[in-house]
DNA sequence: CGTTTACTTGAGTAAACTCAACAATTGTGG
DNA sequence: CCACAATTGTTGAGTTTACTCAAGTAAACG
């Protein structure tokens, strides 16, 4: 059970280290847990959700979907994430949230948890934290589809991923599980699944990094931070 | 003087009122006042603020220059927005924030504005909400850049303007100041200047808006809302 | 082992870009 | 108040990146 907490207190812990009381105070939080499979909804777009899930295992991605019918992610959640965050109980959904992979999520009350987290200061100044992490990862993302060609968007979100998924202690220096369908990284970067396909083969050609069995592998990650303008500063906020 | 806090509170109390010791608490903050001409910089990209800011009068804009020299803005600041909040006194800024206007602004000191925030539960609530709120705007900047024509995109940001304003009391139903040139707008959807410029043409052709003297003038409201498939659910978050 | 899902490749298209020139507007100093 | 400079907006012509449509291959799955 103790364990269901580990990747987020990893994470909270980068801003200030957390001490038992914070880490009893979540660890009865999320007492409940429950297993998603892959594309099952943990959140529906226009819902008022009562539960806010801590993501222990898997890949879940915020994502809305056009008239038209395509698709924009909006965030990939890794484990150590809790979401969604709100701020009142009112709040509506403005997007949907879906399992990329099954995913093992810990749960617990949206009131509760606000109501904790609020009148503990250590817990508020580490969410809150967490919050500007956030804003700041979309942030690059607005800069990433923006300005940035297909090729160097892929590097980037490459990037992004080997970083965030290092701080839970799921990647090492040279690859990390990628779970992502060439499809998924289309609708994340505002692509298309064809481009993605080619580009991707390019990065490959380039020796940049090779996606491959589900796994990334970075095969000059200095050089693919370098073409994808990748600055880490973001993750440490600001 | 305590005009100075007037958009903050419009803004904060959308989420709940706030009484006088809130007012009374921001007022006795943001105590310094100071203008910054137009296309000064606020806080620089690579520094870390000691300040913190409240937009009183006037736009700003937060922004990137990348490596080719294009810029991205990455969110428009109005009247009543609070920047940067940092989590951290040591956080490093990885983004510009400029004047596009002439602005008027109220400043605090950072360290006693995290303080004097965090340990009110009725002020963390506001900015914990107002934070979300911020996230919930650059999720639909995402998703705009991501998957709409640029006719859409320009559409959809005279939308959540309009609404932005609107909230302190900065716009009517029909029509708004709207002090960006073509290239702000430009450097805000990923687009070039040219192009905005065409699709602008084309957006008052078809008597949807119309941008003149600085001022927005919103010919269809409704229909504007509509083509840009603009959901403001996102303003209220979530 | 067949079916679905994911990936690959080719050919033609279109939205948005680049470059370039010019007009209109705004701002400034004499 | 005018003349000049700078900024902003406008338009045309040609180019490019990324898209669409389509077909086919490889891999994953029950």
């Amino acid at each position: 059970m103790g364990k269901m907490v580990e990747p987020l207190i990893d994470r909270l812990s980068q801003f200030k280290p957390l001490d038992e009381n914070c880490r009893a105070t979540l660890e009865s939080l999320f007492g409940t847990t429950k297993r998603y499979p892959r594309h099952k909804n943990l959140a529906h777009d226009g819902e008022t959700p009562e539960e806010v899930f801590l993501l222990c295992r898997g890949w879940a991605a915020r994502y809305k979907v056009m008239q038209d019918g395509s698709r924009q992610i909006l965030s990939f959640l890794l484990p150590g994430d809790v979401f969604p965050i709100h701020a009142s109980a009112s709040g509506v959904m403005d997007h949907g949230i879906v399992a990329v992979t099954e995913c093992d999520v810990a749960i617990a009350s949206a009131s509760e948890f606000n109501r904790a987290v609020l009148d503990d200061g250590d817990l508020a100044r580490a969410f809150w934290w967490s919050i500007l992490v956030d804003k700041g990862i979309l942030r690059a993302w607005v800069l990433n589809i923006g300005q940035r060609s297909a090729y160097c968007r892929i590097a980037n979100l490459f990037c992004e991923l080997h970083r965030r998924l290092k701080s839970v202690r799921l990647a090492d220096d040279h690859s990390f599980d990628l779970p992502l369908t060439q499809h998924d990284i289309a609708d994340a970067q505002g692509l298309t699944a064809v481009h993605v396909n080619r580009t991707m083969r390019q990065i490959k050609e380039d020796v940049l990094a090779e996606h491959k069995n589900k796994k990334l592998y970075l095969l000059d990650p200095e050089r693919l931070c370098d073409v994808a303008e990748f600055d880490p500063a973001y993750l440490n906020p600001g």
